[in-house]
Parts: structure tokens; C-alpha cells; sequence
DNA sequence: ACCTGAACACCGTTCAAGT
DNA sequence: ACCTGAACACCGTTCAAGT
């Protein structure tokens, strides 16, 4: 665990410090948090039943996490950090590939990410194992022969797409049976006056979701590596 | 507008219908949701305030949206309909890139379009003129020598990318006081011992926020749709 | 057919005191 | 130093009646 904020073993003896002992620690809520969801789900991770499930005042959580967007990022951290860290391959750019595929697993695995995967600078907030990954894709594309400026830009896009596919998919899992609703039963996406008008979407006709279902996430990201990067061969700039 | 629950005029003669006259209607709904957002910001849209600002009971709403998020799909498909359609070039793979960017420019202008942005089928849902960009997407797409099928996984990447781009954008433009809490006066980035094991990152130091400040969708969108299409040369498959 | 108040079942966060 | 109940200022949505 990165930080600390009283360093070393639970509430015993105090050394020298002044004023009421404290009830809990960030090490007590995140592992709290983690078992609250575990049980009830994470959409039932609130700050008040937190707090009820570690026996605590509801606002004494306050005094260990600025708010709720700030658990739930130390809490992905916690998540990432068991993370295990890729082997990595010698070309920098499978190298960049690998590396973000082992961020995208990571974080596709956990449903309550996507409430904030957003958020400014998430992967130099989650901690150790996220920088390093980073760095790993920044050196990477260093070798390959951009400025360090340009793998920053490299990063983002990566970035972006990344986190666009996580946040699309965590909704589409979800909204199956609400389709239902939308189009009643026997009816088709389009009328006959639609489809000359757009031939392609006729074509495909009711066949979307299951090619949407699909899982293509490594295949773009590798089209978004040579795009940026070059073919496996040369040494793009 | 394309759907209408009672065709044509106000509340006005009743047409052999029986029972008590409606008191609003979707188009009702929808500009005073608009005027809301415009005079006292998107945050403030709530079902609750938007009865109140039409007069009515909070409950009447869900009688002409289904619920919150339907209502803010609604409502972007109104200002997507208002947008203009592009001009399109004749190369397919500049095509493709034309349209989504034009996708991306109209969503990235509306910050309440975070919200909502990754529902499912989310620009299935707009109405005629995102539909008809997923048509010139699809049929550029397929003009490269791809089948609609490949088209469609496709356009799923180049939404991944965009939808991406434009959330994580919404969010840091805003955290940007915030990050001064995380990082007290003068503390950099890295200490010493971090800069021999994260060298790249190092060497970019705190040079960070200004590069990733940068608009750089539509040199990824490039990116990407070269990756995926091959360069605008040959015809990829 | 359509409208509605009241109620349900909650939220995150701040304040001003405690201990 | 740290903890806390009460309060603030709200939410979206459903129910069971109205008209």
C-alpha cells in the first residue's frame, strides 16, 4: 500500500499524539468497501451504508476520504495493485499493445469503474502498478522514435479508446432486455421506405446486436497502435 | 420531428378521443427542458424541476418520457436534428473520418451529453440524422471492400474512440482546481527515487496537463481509420 | 385518457458541537 | 485530533386515486 496516515499497527499505543483515538483507517474502509460489495453489490456502495457496515458515524468517513469519488478511485487502485504486471514482449509496439490490454482487462473486470474512469488523471491516481504501465507504453513508444511530447498524445488516444470501450460495453451488458421496450415485438428496425434510403443499415438488418456483442477490443486497439505507430516494421515518427 | 403521439395540432378539437385532455405534450417537454438547461445549467434538469418549470405535476412527465435517461436521449436527438448535415468527400476513409468527426463535434458541444452517451445504441436512438451517419459510415466502410458486417465492428471502434474522447474530456475540464488538493504547492510529480524506475515520465515532468490540454481527436480518428482500413492508397479487407 | 399529491426509499455533504 | 447526530437540500420513481 502506497500511503500511509499513521504509519504501523492498528489503534493501540498512542505515540505521543494529542486528542481522540481514531475509529477506523484507510486500510478498515477500503477492505469494508470491497466486502460491501462483494455481499450486496456495488451499486449499493454508498457513503452512509459504509459507514453503517463499519460501525461508524456517517460523517467520520470524511475525515479519511474527500468524497465518494475519491473512494472509489482508491478503491480501483487497491484493485489494480493486485494486479499481476505482464510479461512484457520485445517489440514496442505488441510492448504498447499488451500493456493496455492488461489495463483494459483490469478494469473491464470491475463493473464500479466505469462511475469513474473519467475522471482527471485516473491512471496516475490509481497508484504504483497503473504509473508503471504507463511508463511502459511511454518508453515504448519513445523506442519506436517519437518525443517523449508525442507519446503522451499516443497515450491519450490509446487512452480514450480504451476507456470508451469499457464505459460502452458496462451499459450494453446491462440494456439487453430494455430493447424490448423500444422496438415491440415483430417489428423490424426499419420500414421499407427506410431501407432504400439506407441500403447498408437494411443490409444488416437485425444482425447488429449479436456483431456488436462481439468482443473486437484487441483487434482495434492493435489498428489504433499501427495507426499511430506504423506496421510492425519501420519506425514511425 | 419523427414520432408524434397525437398527430397534429395543439390540445384543441377533440378528435372522437374521450377522457381528460392532455395539459403538455413531447415538444412542450423538450423546449422547456432546453430553456431550463440554458438558464440555469444542465446540472439543474431534473424531473422534479422540469414539471415545475412546465407547470405541471412531477408525475405527468412519465406519462410522455419513460424515464430520466429517455429524456436526455430525447433531448440530444433534438439537437442532433438541428445539425447540419456535412459535405462529404469522395474518399471513402476521408468519408469515414468527416462523419464521425462531425458526430463528435456536435456531441462534444453539448456537456449534458456525458450523461447519457453510452447507452445502448445510443445513436440508434437519436433519430434520422445520426442514423444517417451510421448509413455514410457504414456504406464508406464497405466501399473499401469490407462486408457490412466488418462495417459494423468497424464503427463500433471509431465510437469507442469518439465516445471516449468525449468523456473524458467533459470530466477534465473541470477537475482541473481540484488536482491542486492532490498535489500540495511546489511538490512535483515524482521524487528522485520514482524518476531512476519511471524515466520517461520523469523527462516529461509537469508538462503533462498542457499536452494532454491538447485537441487531438481528430489526428487519432485518422489514426485509427488508416489502422483499421489500411492507408488511403490500396483497399483493405 | 390523462393527471396528480403523497409517499417510498433513499442520496452526498456540511455544520456545530462533542469527547 | 478525531468523532458524531442532526440537518440541509435534494433525488427518481411508484401507487392509488382522482377528473
Amino acid at each position: 500500500m502506497a500511503t500511509s496516515t499513521s504509519a504501523g499497527g492498528q489503534t493501540g499505543a498512542p505515540r505521543g499524539r494529542t486528542g481522540r483515538p481514531p475509529v477506523t483507517s484507510r486500510e478498515q474502509i477500503l477492505v469494508a468497501a470491497l466486502r460491501l460489495i462483494e455481499t450486496r453489490g456495488w451499486q449499493r456502495l454508498t457513503i452512509r451504508a459504509l459507514a453503517a457496515e463499519l460501525g461508524i458515524g456517517t460523517t467520520t468517513l470524511y475525515h479519511h476520504v474527500r468524497d465518494r469519488e475519491d473512494l472509489l478511485v482508491q478503491l480501483i487502485g487497491e484493485v489494480v495493485a493486485q494486479m499481476d504486471r505482464p510479461e512484457l514482449p520485445a517489440d514496442p509496439r505488441e510492448r504498447v499493445a499488451v500493456a493496455m490490454m492488461t489495463v483494459h482487462d483490469t478494469l473491464a473486470a470491475i463493473p464500479w469503474a466505469a462511475e469513474v474512469l473519467t475522471v482527471d488523471g485516473f491512471m496516475g491516481r490509481l497508484g504504483d502498478t497503473s504509473v508503471w504501465i504507463v511508463e511502459v507504453v511511454l518508453a515504448a513508444v519513445v523506442e519506436t522514435g517519437s518525443t517523449p511530447e508525442r507519446a503522451v498524445e499516443v497515450f491519450r488516444h490509446l487512452w480514450y479508446y480504451t476507456a470508451g470501450e469499457i464505459l460502452v460495453r458496462a451499459r450494453s451488458a446491462v440494456g439487453t432486455l430494455d430493447r424490448d421496450r423500444l422496438l415491440p415485438e415483430g417489428q423490424t428496425l426499419f420500414g421499407a421506405r427506410e431501407a432504400a434510403a439506407l441500403p447498408t443499415l437494411a443490409a444488416i438488418g437485425d444482425q447488429w446486436p449479436q456483431i456488436a456483442a462481439r468482443d473486437t477490443y484487441a483487434e482495434g486497439l492493435r489498428a489504433l497502435v499501427a495507426g499511430l505507430l506504423g506496421p510492425a516494421a519501420g519506425a514511425g515518427g
